[in-house]
DNA sequence: CAGCAGGGGGCGC
DNA sequence: CGCCCCCTGCTGA
């Protein structure tokens, strides 16, 4: 929470100025794969962990954890002694090749919370900076060699530079990883059997025989995606209960970098970058102001039924204006006249009938 | 109607 | 892989 994001212009039409108050002191800000371990751990609230007095470090990467079960169970979950080391990203899955992933802890790599102003206040998060920086005791950084009391008080100093408000508020080193290691995170990822089951469920295939295009299909779902990284994406989201990115100003968090940024930027951020241009209406988002125009500046009723005359601007479930005379079930309003998609409404169309 | 989260496509590096 | 785009669905005013 305390580390910013490097912030790259995520709106490019605007002068928006997160207010990321802390340098990116871990390095590059560097990529953070949207992925995690395989512990499993979704609470991302890091209100609930028993504290116990004794803070042990973890000797993979250092960091003083609060309670000896918690480095007790990272090192279980986190630096496996044996086991098949599944790896989704090297096709070696040997030992030695699982040992000098560990032995990389540590890249340079940016936390990944948003942060805002110290003086704001609620965050769930916050009120265990207390329980995980009280005013004595050892407290080894994880990035940084300073373990006296007073380097690192510097180093906190620097890292966090509005005052002491964000420091380090998670209660454990899961949560600790999580949120300052996502490079690290990725690591553990592939070594995890998180890892394992994503590859597991990853069924290469080419949709047609014709095509030479390689497709990629989750035996989950059967969706099928174009890339493999759309693919792990979606077996992040939808099958595996990590959310590496933390929002430090509430208990949300994320599969991708991406979508905390957005997070942020509408939840936590007073800039409203999207000014309709037809009246005084501004909001966070591109969408929301495209949604905007289409509802209050467009006369426009792309969505036309192909059964009769009703049009409409929406073409979801939301609540839409009702059809004139017969309630016609969305699922009849066909889509924009594109060849296939009215082909698509037709069958279905079709096949509502025939029921 | 607007705010916002979820999710997939696709592009550039 | 990060990012941006787009769409969708849910929710509450
Ligand atoms: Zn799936
Ligand atoms: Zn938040
Ligand atoms: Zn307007």
């Amino acid at each position: 929470m305390e580390a910013q994001v490097q912030v790259h212009d995520a709106y490019p039409n605007s002068s928006l100025n997160i207010p990321l108050l802390f340098p990116n002191q871990f390095g590059q800000g560097g990529s953070a794969p949207a992925s995690g371990d395989a512990d499993g751990d979704d609470d991302v609230s890091g209100a609930s962990s028993s504290q116990q007095h004794i803070r042990i470090g973890c000797p993979q990467h250092g960091f003083v954890s609060a309670g000896a079960s918690d480095l007790h169970q990272n090192i279980d979950l986190e630096h496996p002694a044996s086991g098949p080391h599944p790896c989704t990203e090297e096709t070696s899955s040997s030992g030695s090749g699982l040992q000098q992933n560990i032995d990389l802890d540590h890249p340079v790599s940016g936390p990944h919370r948003y942060c805002e102003d110290s003086s704001s206040s609620g965050s769930g998060l916050h009120k265990n900076i207390d329980l995980e920086h009280p005013a004595s005791g050892p407290h080894r950084c994880s990035e940084d060699s300073s373990s006296s009391g007073s380097g690192l008080q510097q180093h906190n100093n620097t890292l966090y530079s509005t005052e002491t408000f964000f420091k380090f508020p998670e209660v454990n080193l899961q949560q600790h990883i999580k949120s300052r290691h996502p490079q690290r995170n990725a690591r553990k990822f592939s070594l995890s059997k998180c890892a394992g089951e994503c590859k597991e469920i990853l069924h290469k295939c080419h949709l047609s025989k014709r095509s030479s295009v390689e497709k990629f299909c989750c035996s989950k779902c059967d969706y099928v995606f174009t890339t493999k990284g759309n693919f792990k994406r979606h077996f992040l989201s939808k099958h595996s209960t990590e959310k590496p990115f933390q929002c430090c100003m509430c208990d949300y968090a994320f599969t991708t970098r991406w979508k905390l940024k957005s997070h942020f930027l509408s939840k936590h951020s007073t800039e409203k970058p999207f000014q309709c241009s037809e009246c005084d209406f501004v909001c966070t988002t591109k969408g929301n102001l495209k949604r905007h125009l289409l509802f209050e500046h467009s006369t426009k009723k792309p969505f036309q039924c192909s059964e009769c005359d009703y049009a409409c601007t929406k073409n979801t479930m939301e609540k839409a204006d009702p059809p004139p005379a017969l309630k016609v079930p969305a699922i009849y309003i066909k889509e924009e006249p594109e060849d296939e998609t009215e082909e698509c409404a037709e069958r279905e169309i079709q096949s509502e009938i025939n029921k």
